[in-house]
DNA sequence: CATGAATGAGGCTTCATTCAT
DNA sequence: AATGAATGAAGCCTCATTCAT
């Protein structure tokens, strides 16, 4: 069976939106995608604007339903991180075109939906911010400015989404594998276990 | 004096540019913010791409000048890339609009403009996989991905563009030291001089 | 039991033809006030011109029906005059919406359309220019335009569906009252039986 | 000289929205009639609605006016609704499009701008309320309605923009003539000076 | 009886640009 | 150096209507 219009609708603003920005992305531009009449575009999609920010929002969302999932039950801070970056450098790498859009757009939305999208932003960015302080607590990082280094370690990340391709050398779990032990190392965490005979080990 | 119009045209584009992007910002916004009239513009610029493309080279240019003045001289490869993170994250600091213009508008270019900014940017980031390769060659740096491992880093520091603030705690020495300590470690080479007994460190 | 959902079409496109006018009440504005979606609207009217020319018409009708049976019988000019303004203004009063549409949209029907409308207006008013006519013939009426008062009369009638307020101080006996006494004023006859002694009056 | 673009704008606007009423006018309407592109519309105008609102403002001030200065010095009440009464005929018949809109369109206007249109309507309105006030104090006008009457006798005159026509017999002279003494014997003041020895007559 | 899907045409407005002055 | 006037194209969105289900 043929894609549902709406669907076709979804994929088209996504990949427009990603390549040419939304101010860059015309409605009609969007109607030939998804081969509709731009007319028929108001059926599956409020503004254009509301189109943008529900996908902006549903990306964030199963991302952070994702990091919960993966971190559940996992103590470990330096675990902990390495899920968080495993999961974020493959979804930016396996999704990077929801991924620029949420990175790159979020200016061009009004107030309100703006905030709605920054709120699951902080959300999920909360779930890096507990993991480093954690493994500070614990001596299990070593930095003087845990903030500066945490989104200094997601911007990193972020960027897969501008270059990663799955067709180059690197797979995705070699990608994620070295941006672990990037930001294990930006953290100042010995990869090998560092803090033995501290508390224990992990 | 009162600022020259052609200074005010090009100050307007890069606040602008850089906090709507280019296809949200519109002659008129240009106009009103350089206070003359949409008319008026067009003898301060070509077209709106051009002048787009302009901000970009000139920024680029500049980025290259210093960094090549910068690194006159030097010979040991950490401290090369010390003086490059120090010098990009202190311009996207200090210049955050015209950074993120080169990073975020390189795709609305004509592919002819396009081709004139990437070049350039390819000419920059050169001097940074110059000093990685030599530290590795000499066994400074300790990495499986010197490529992607560059580019992360670029990433990492591009991004102090969008989120630095001067009147936060961090001052520019600081946040410079920081992220050259973050590159040091990403590349494997301890910032002590992890290879003290061979060449002399730095 | 529910209104009908025809009913609750023609209720729709009264209110809001009345209230935004033709032009300025979208059909999905009917749509959504009579509780239907759109496609299904077109199971109770044609287009929506008809739909207007409809409400037009039949308010039309209502109207030259009651003011025939109002003036059946009755002789004298005055009290003819007395009963087509108290019905004019009475019908006006009650129902300000279908009298405002008939007056006010005329103008957007089709041509054939209008001459339908125009026709039964025509009709409508030919009993007041008899009326007028009969009254000068007797002398019980004194004004050198009576094609111009008539109209003028007429117009001054209509307005009540544009002010009237059933919350408002004036009963509809009063309002009728009152214009009707206008009215006979306008044309030059005396309320209280001026050509007594004349005629014969009544 | 040909009659410049912004009186060609108003002009066009006046006679379309007055015949073909404010939502049933299309800004190509208005283009093509002003003989200019839709888009050069927008170097005299502010929106649709803004030109709408300027027309109703213009003309209301205007008739304030003008009325303004046929009272000046007049103290009899008769002779006050008289001067009224003319003014506003002859303005409804000279003016026919612009009253139409004024009468017609007030409805379409936004919250604000109706605001601002019904307070010089209102400001207007008050000179006539005034007169028959002042009448009625001395004793020269006999209704129990004042407002009632005021407002049928506006009405009636509004209507003369509806249908009076400069090629038929009346003269403006004898229409301003025939409503002011419609306008007399509806407030119940006979025209020969019924208020003879009362306080002198006129 | 009712509607979701679809659309060509058009709604109002702004776009970037040119040119005569 | 500066701009008012002008415009074709395009911006986003809604219009009234049809039709298969």
């Amino acid at each position: 069976m043929a894609l549902a219009s709406g669907q076709r609708v979804r994929r088209a603003a996504v990949k427009l939106f990603a390549t040419r920005g939304f101010h860059g992305t015309g409605i009609r531009d969007l109607a030939r995608a998804a081969k509709l009449s731009s007319a028929s575009l108001y059926h599956y999609m409020g503004t254009k604007e509301d189109l943008l920010a529900d996908i902006m929002r549903d990306c964030l969302r199963d991302l952070i339903t994702a990091a919960t999932e993966t971190l559940d039950g996992v103590q470990d801070p330096r675990e902990r991180v390495i899920r968080l970056v495993t999961l974020h450098v493959r979804t930016h790498a396996t999704q990077p075109e929801e991924t620029r859009i949420v990175d790159n757009e979020i200016h061009v939305l009004s107030p309100n939906a703006q905030r709605s999208v920054i709120a699951l932003r902080d959300e999920y960015e909360r779930l890096w911010t507990q993991a480093i302080a954690d493994g500070l607590a614990q001596g299990v990082f070593r930095t003087t400015q845990p903030a500066v280094t945490r989104i200094a370690l997601l911007e990193m990340c972020n960027g897969v989404a501008r270059w990663y391709s799955p067709r180059g050398q690197l797979s995705l779990d070699e990608l994620g594998a070295h941006f672990a032990e990037l930001a294990l190392r930006g953290l100042g965490a010995c990869p090998h276990g560092c803090t033995e005979g501290r508390s224990g080990g992990e």
